[in-house]
DNA sequence: TCGCCCGTCTACACCGGTGTAAATCGTTTC
DNA sequence: GAAACGATTTACACCGGTGTAGACGGGCGA
């Protein structure tokens, strides 16, 4: 394979001028440009992309630790994100944690010298104990998610309990009393269940509704379709009445939505059923699902732009980056058939 | 940042036995290993990726190309070749293409001396024209889908036309005659499409029906849920009786179905459905789709297992290289609540 | 005791670019 | 005509490892 310093004998001049024409070094002759890259063409030369990284120590890469991209969410957020990257020249390697803390663990340990320059991260499974891990990390990290663990973190996230109290204020606002919550998680594990929680508790509060701990239906592992089949099966099994469902994920409100309609309940006239995330799926499920949008797209080129400014910072001593950013992403009510139309 | 010469100044040997000790040389003395392993530990050092890419011409990371992961059939193929590749020590580098032949042609000009040492490609965009492009890349590429292209390239495939024959063949038997066809693409894109339409017409000619074009719904950009139904709308609205779908993909199915019961019609006892694919989706769905699996997680393990294979071989002629592998992987077919039981 | 072998370790070139500083050249200015 | 200047081009060190060949030293057989 040719190499630069061939096609500088081939073209008769010395191999920086070659790196100059080819990196867009302006002072070059406009007749020495033509010739270098008459001699590129000649001998089909491609520059090597691993010499250029190892010099200068960027290699354009940078990670993506999503829990799994079969999952629509994280496969429609990856999606963004390598489409941001790209609009950036950034190149992306994505690392699936598979929802657990030694997956997201070992995402985290991206070597400093290693091929990722930088790295988004949407945590799943990591625990509070595990906060201290994000700090002197030696490489930029964007956290995509809730602001739970370090305060030194850049943050993009969604407003999980605004989004989640606009979810139940819409089945309370039509009347329904028993509104069910699904999806929920034992504590010690972070992320946005807790918080999609509380916005629901909050809404039930604001109307002097106390929470009804046979409502709430529980999906350790992940928040799967079947998860939410068999959360919404216990709730019903309680035998408490259930008139709404907010389920903190659209796969899981499908899923529910199945476990409903699988019962005899019909939605939205029995059960409404509101979900968040808005997947693709959400609008061709039977029935369409009202859902949150969260705004994935602005998450992924916010996320993408923190990132590129961190990678232009210099990458020493802390005191010269600057201060951390917090974005909250726009959040927006998608109504569609799943919920009864709003009284009034 | 600590480099390998401060390693070797901290415990007083060679640049290269650090080397040697790092690397797993067996011939390093227990103490002078255990001596190198104590300074490493006191000085933090991370041996520089990048460097030793760059020296040894392999980088450990493969390409693969899909054409959008929002797609759950993508997103689920995505995490199982992800998951395989990490068995073996490899990371991947995914390249979204958008379903588009520029995005395809783009994935393919990976650059020799780049950082990704073979390409795991699944293409959906490009057309007969193009076939020659992938004949001498200057990489090991394998491709995911029918062997359309280039005899000359390993393939890992699926039973697109045994696949679609059995679905065909699952309603014929339960009497249904009237079945459509949903997913189909003009001819000069290469991909499943044209396959699957053949074991659909296959099985009908084995029962001496003919093709009616009435039944053929086109989906044009993609496999997407959104065209399913439209094209499930068109084949209704041409007002031919349907009894039966299949669907190219299950996407498509769910999108169909939701067309089918938007307008009353009962699934399965007015229609039977069957997809493609095995999503997720498909398990939770209302009703449950009956679907073909086609082998996903074995065609993962085998493209990985087969670019492993090229990547020891030495890259020069082609002449040492073994001849190209034509694998089909299994098919299994999973029957739902979307088709009638089977007569007997 | 000498030579040989083997285990251990080291010096040095090298991978293929890019940054730096300086050389070279053609104009322009005084 | 000489100095000054900017545009163009170049030599060379350097990034941080690994391959190669060979040095070194101790045990062993002759």
């Amino acid at each position: 394979m040719a190499t630069m310093a061939d096609v500088a004998r081939h073209a008769g001049v010395s191999v920086k001028t070659v790196s100059n024409v080819l990196s867009g070094y302006p002072h070059v002759r406009e007749t020495t440009r033509e010739r270098v890259r008459a001699s590129v063409d000649a001998l089909g030369y491609e520059i090597n992309v691993t010499a250029k990284i190892f010099r200068s120590g960027r290699s354009g890469v940078v990670g993506l630790s999503v829990p799994e991209l079969g999952q629509p969410y994280f496969g429609e957020l990856a999606d963004e994100i390598l489409a941001a990257a790209r609009r950036h020249g950034l190149q992306v390697l994505i690392e699936p944690t598979g929802f657990t803390r030694d997956g997201e663990l070992a995402a985290l340990r991206v070597p400093r010298g290693g091929l990722v320059d930088g790295l988004i991260f949407s945590p799943a499974a990591l625990v509070q104990a595990d906060a201290h891990l994000l700090d002197e990390l030696g490489y930029p990290l964007v956290l995509l998610g809730e602001q739970m663990f370090s305060s030194s973190v850049d943050h993009v996230t969604m407003r999980n309990i605004d989004g989640a109290q606009a979810a139940t204020d819409l089945l309370l606002d039509a009347g329904r009393r028993q509104i069910a919550a699904i999806g929920m998680l034992h504590a010690e594990t972070a992320g946005s269940a807790w918080l999609r929680y509380t916005g629901y508790s909050k809404a039930l509060e604001a109307r002097g509704i106390e929470v009804d701990t046979r409502l709430l239906g529980w999906a350790d592992d992940a928040w799967h379709r079947a998860n939410g089949a068999r959360a919404m099966a216990a709730v019903l099994d309680s035998g408490v009445r259930v008139d709404g469902v907010v389920a903190f994920n659209d796969a899981l409100a499908i899923g529910a939505m199945y476990e409903l309609q699988a019962r005899g309940l019909a939605i939205p006239q029995d059960v409404g059923v509101v979900g968040f995330d808005d997947i693709e799926d959400s609008r061709y499920s039977v029935p369409t699902l009202t859902t949150i949008d969260p705004g994935r797209r602005e998450i992924a080129n916010v996320a993408v732009d923190i990132l590129r400014r961190r990678l232009q910072e210099p990458q020493g001593s802390s005191a010269e980056r600057g201060s951390p950013v917090l974005y909250l992403a726009g959040m927006r009510i998608v109504e569609r058939e799943s919920t009864p139309r709003r009284a009034g």
